[in-house]
DNA sequence: GTATAACCGAGACGGTACGTCAGGTCTTGAT
DNA sequence: ATCAAGACCTGACGTACCGTCTCGGTTATAC
């Protein structure tokens, strides 16, 4: 990441990189998961074939690099309280379920992350955890500020914040999230995280 | 369903619906879905490709088939208490994503799902409506008995239930969920149901 | 050969069949053996490339069966002396070389058999092989007549009937055979058989 | 070739030069003209493929060269008569045919000159005229001397001296050439040259 | 001495063809 | 009307080379 490395050789071109990424992202929107094929984005994005295979692998690892392009990280400032954190990491998340390329991709992407461990484990670590781990720094700021108590699974509380709008974007048709759900589920973790675990 | 109707003709073989059925399911389990294949079926099955075909046109359709085939619908009976009866649905829940077949296929199947709205409209209405309708039950007489008041969106209750444990089979690698899990998630719910809405 | 063997299943359709032969000498004569691809050879005939494939499993083996296709075997009555039995045969060898079809594909085609000695056995047992046994059975005939004395390596003798001919047709650049070649080698042969072996 | 022409800039490097010409043969003995290629080539002499296509615009120019290099021109003294004159281009020959290298790559070369009028002639006027101007020599001599009538047609003589050999060292499988077949030729040809033309 | 020009390796680029696989449809003969 | 078998066209797969190009760097000759 940090040094380039110089290899020797030509160069990659950077306006094929994003020609291809971009080919991915409209495809996605308008096709779908299942019918993103890589023979259609070289065609698309005026790209050779090989020139895409030189950069991905397979077509789950095009959809990854290809959300990640459109998906930068975003830093998460302190809001000063919990729920004002919350609020803004689900209103980040509605936003991102209803971006059209996303809500497409998804549980197809999911499915081929099935059977490549190896990019499995990259999508979680390069693009879940990071996201993941602004809501742990929010929950660490509240437990100190006395908020709340320190839970003790915050990847728990991850799976409840985002699970929920899983649920309801993909479990039946296609359907656009109304954003009052991170106001629903900001709520719905903030009651669970002060009731008595019983 | 009720009037098989009676065709003239000879009649489909019921040794052959049932080969299809668990080849597939076999096959699901083994492989994953991305690699479930009509060809495939039909080869394990024993059975000539457009035997397959007659019965399911698509891949999806035999999924979905071969879903229905293994999870009849269980009857729910009344436990007296809404978390009673919520823990009832959960174990059954946590049972189901943990089922090798179902996990290795639903997100496929949801992927497919989108770019067929006719299969699934009949995959909502004839099996996950069934299963959130004893849910909505639970609530009304939930509401009857004075444990809580009449939920707003009954559906958004569901969505709360089955979403965190769907983000915690499918968001990371193949994960086997916690049985606690039930538990887990019917006091989320619980904690949401009595918060006040803010 | 004799029984075509009633398999089950679907059979091969007879129209593509001579679509893909026709193809084939079609662009064998046009472009050359080197330019000729499978790819090609399914688009001209409008067939599917596994339509080829099932067919022919290599380019050369399709090449062979053209040539099949476009040269049966005629049968080679007896002339009653043995210089008009080499002349019939000798006016076919110009006949076949100045083909534009065989003459673009003759090096070529060699030229695949040294990798494939399978299909070079066969292409000798099944094409070079039958039209040398009428020289063979020309000369046994001019023995038995006293013509001559029954020659020692028949085959060398086929050799130098052909050899002239494949020298002037292939060494340089694409030259017509002057039928008065089928005379000149026919001498020239006869001149050889007649001389003491010194 | 007298003057090189000395351009300026760096040089060529002669140790490139050779080591993409053995490599050409090597793998030309090895895998066959088919299966040579200028990727292979560059790889196998540790040389990058521009330096290969700034020597040889194509594979047939490559061989071609590689052939030149392997077969200098060796001078052909005279030996005071026919017989022994055409006995050493013959065993010259023989030896030619059976290097591994040339047996291999010459039906595939003379496929590809098909497709190339000029790299064809260059071949003809480099390569195969000056070998078979040795022959037109001789024969002169010989008919100077009274051995002969003048021939009407040399190159056709030389057809019939090269034409038995490459039937026999290319029509069947892989065959190595009898020593004998230097003696056969030149008798067969000696016994057309003597036969009254008929 | 230094500029210039051609060389060199590595490797990306758009292509084309490879040989394979599965899709979904059809045709056959038999049950 | 169903069945197994298998041919059919289609289209994508992932790979190998093609012949060209762009790099950064080297090496001789020419100024």
């Amino acid at each position: 990441m940090p040094n380039p490395a110089p290899r020797s050789g030509r160069p990659r071109s950077v306006e094929r990189d994003v020609a291809i990424l971009d080919a991915t992202l409209a495809m996605l929107a308008e096709e779908g998961y299942p019918a993103l094929t890589i023979e259609g984005v070289a065609r698309r994005a005026g790209v050779g074939r090989p020139t895409v295979y030189r950069r991905y692998p397979s077509r789950p690892a095009l959809a990854v690099a290809a959300l990640a392009h459109r998906f930068g990280l975003s830093p998460t400032p302190d809001a000063g309280t919990l729920r004002d954190d919350l609020l803004a990491v689900q209103r980040h998340q509605v936003e991102f379920f209803n971006d059209t390329a996303v809500s497409r991709m998804l549980p197809g992407l999911l499915a081929d992350l099935g059977s490549d461990p190896d990019l499995a484990a990259r999508w979680w670590n390069e693009f879940v955890a990071p996201r993941r781990a602004s809501v742990h720094r929010a929950l660490e700021r509240a437990a100190a500020r006395g908020e709340i108590a320190a839970p003790a699974d915050p990847e728990w509380i991850c799976d409840c914040l985002t699970g929920p709008l899983l649920a309801r974007a993909f479990l039946g048709g296609p359907v656009r999230l109304d954003p009052a759900l991170a106001g629903a589920t900001t709520e719905l973790v903030l009651a669970g995280l002060r009731a008595p675990a019983r």
